[in-house]
DNA sequence: TAATGATATAAGCATATACTTATAAATATA
DNA sequence: TATATTTATAAGTATATGCTTATATCATTA
C-alpha cells in the first residue's frame, strides 16, 4: 500500500498532475492544455494515480473531473512516519525478519543461520 | 528530489530494508541474513537508497555499515505535505503550468490556447 | 603472501514502464 | 442521424528496472 502510493508519486509527470490537482479539480483535457502533453499520456498516468487512490474522479457529461485525495495523501505521509517508528514485532509481514534479527546482535558477519543462530 | 525519494521508496525490497534499518544500523551481510536474499540484490538496492540520501554508510574495516537517514525521511514526508499546500506561483518549475491555469477557469474544455487564452 | 571474507560491479535476461500513434467508446450537438 | 468532443484503450517501441550468476575489489587473517 505504501509501495503503490510511493510508486505512483515517484514519477515526474504524475507528481505534476498531483500538484495541479491540489489547486483545483480538473478534467483530462484541462490537464492536457495546462501541461501541454498528449491526452493518452494524461489518461494513463491518471489510471495509476486512481489505482493508488490518490485521485478521485467524477463523471460530468463526457468529461471526467479529477480531484486530489488530499486526505489519503496526508495520511500516508503521517502513517509512513509512524510505520518507521513502529517496533518490528508489530508488523506481521516482517515476522520472519524479526525472528532473524537477534542472530546478528553485536556479532561479526561470519555466521550462517543454523550454526550460532537457531530459529525455533 | 521528491521524485527520487518516492521512487526509492516505491519498491518492496527497499521498503523492507528501510524498515529494518529503522531498528538499528546493519551491514550488507546482516541484511542478507535477515532478509534471506542475495548479496548483490542488497547491494543494488542500497545503491538506490544511498543515491536518494535515505541511507548513509560508514566503512568499518571491510564492512559497510548502513544506517537510515530518519531526518531526511521525516522531513520529506513533512515537506511534501507543505509542497502540496503551497500556491502554484511559488513553484518556479511550474511557472509554465501556472500561466496556463487561468485559461481553464470555469470554462468548457473546447478551447485551444491562443484563442480565448493569451499568454503574455 | 596466500586464502578468506565483505562488498561492489558487470553481464545477461525477463518484465515493467513511459511514451507514441491509432482507434474505440461514449456523450453531446448540429 | 451524422459529426464533434472527451476519454479510454490497444499496439508497438524504447528504455528502465529487478533479478541472477559470475567476477572484481579491497580489507583481513592465516
Amino acid at each position: 500500500m505504501f509501495e503503490t502510493i510511493f510508486k505512483a508519486l515517484g514519477e515526474p509527470t504524475r507528481l505534476k498532475i498531483i500538484k495541479l490537482l491540489s489547486i483545483k479539480e480538473l478534467c483530462v483535457c484541462d490537464l492536457e492544455e495546462i501541461m501541454q502533453i498528449s491526452q493518452p499520456r494524461i489518461s494513463q498516468h491518471l489510471k495509476v494515480l486512481k489505482y493508488a487512490g490518490l485521485v478521485n474522479e467524477r463523471k460530468e457529461g463526457q468529461r471526467s473531473i479529477c480531484s486530489l485525495n488530499k486526505v489519503l495523501l496526508n495520511n500516508t505521509m503521517d502513517e509512513f512516519q509512524e510505520y518507521i517508528d513502529k517496533p518490528l514485532e508489530e508488523i506481521p509481514e516482517l515476522a520472519g525478519e524479526h525472528s532473524r534479527i537477534p542472530c546478528i546482535d553485536g556479532e561479526a558477519c561470519k555466521r550462517k543461520l543454523g550454526t550460532n543462530c537457531k530459529i525455533e
